[in-house]
DNA sequence: ACAACTATACAGACTAGTCTATATAGTGAT
DNA sequence: ATCACTATATAGACTAGTCTGTATAGTTGT
């Protein structure tokens, strides 16, 4: 029968809302009501709402983890699965679209927290386990210039167009940006091999 | 003896509380007891809190503006006005860097703002300020393609650079990443001279 | 006198989180 | 099959505090 059970629901609605509203602007009890679900189930699964907010991180990081294992799985070669990363991005925007595309989830969580809060530093941790995606596929390639400095920034500025791009498609409103990114990426990878 | 007005302490001690802790998370209370300042202040210079966060906005992209007017004076030609850009944004990483950097101020307020919000398109037309700028600039070189298609893709490449360079900067407190992103926008230049 | 300001009190809605009490479904032991 | 137990769910009242915004009376400098 595969129950649906309240903690599920409570992500769901709580990563719609927290998404589209932002997290504080997000009352907990929107959240339950979009869930369904009475208010001691939220304090029954989680601690908090800093609780639920660390799930919703964790679970918008899986998320993207997820599409992009989908996007990468089959591919020739570390050109090919730098370029997927791209294509797990456009997926999220084509997904999130229905409500309004706003950006990078986890940028915008991000954006609400003060410095050195825990919320930015999961975040950070997110933003780097990518960066070291891209640095590991890149690595597989042979660059004229193999030396580990011009790896380290051909990864950077990858990243650098990524994050910028995914920013800017959400704020225009204009998901071709995350393409047209791809393409530069491609084409600096091109040039550098 | 130029007195400084409740509006100013009040845009002062928004501009700081908003920036630090984000402005859903900023109470009305907050700001006047920083600007050490009346509420009634408050409400006979704005609206309301969200005329004061039209007014914080607008606050800083007159701020960046004026920094980048600085930068960019008194330069040759428009390469170096394009890097000129990253040094404004540099120089704003630097100033708020006091209480913990955290990225472009514009962009983390869109951040919280929900899809099509008038406070989303007012820092859209921002970044579309920034766009034009960059794209000015450029135009003025003689780059060995000079057509409409290839000055539109290398703005829209720096750009991205900007964007993503301030905001992984403001996550991996590393402003350091603002310069980098300098020095690849402008070998991406050298490189279509 | 006039304008800009301060200081407080207030209304009313909303906030996160706690509490009690109840319902239901599944498990294991006898 | 029945009983006791456990886990998970429900509804809804409740606390204690915060939120934006208003009203009112008094103060200060020119």
């Amino acid at each position: 029968m595969n129950k649906i059970t309240a903690r599920e629901k409570l992500l769901k609605a709580a990563g719609e809302l927290f998404y589209n509203n932002g997290i504080t602007a997000t009352g907990i009890d929107s959240v339950i009501n979009r869930a369904g679900v009475a208010k001691m189930s939220l304090y029954n699964n989680f601690k908090s709402k800093s609780d639920l907010v660390a799930a919703y991180i964790d679970a918008r990081h899986q998320e993207w983890l997820d599409l992009y294992a989908i996007r990468s799985a089959n591919l020739a070669n570390g050109w090919e699965r730098v370029l997927a990363i791209f294509d797990a991005y456009q997926d999220h925007a084509e997904f999130d679209y229905q409500n309004g595309f706003r950006g990078c989830g986890l940028l915008n969580a991000a954006a609400e927290m003060p410095a050195n809060s825990i919320e930015r530093e999961a975040v950070n941790r997110h933003k780097q386990e990518v960066r070291a995606i891209v640095h590991q596929q890149l690595s597989e390639l042979p660059f004229t210039d193999d030396s580990p400095a011009h790896l380290t920034q051909l990864t950077e500025h990858i990243c650098f167009l990524l994050e910028g791009a995914i920013s800017l498609a959400g704020l225009s409103k204009d998901t071709g940006a995350i393409t047209r990114a791809r393409t530069m990426a491609d084409q600096l990878i091109e040039q550098a091999l």
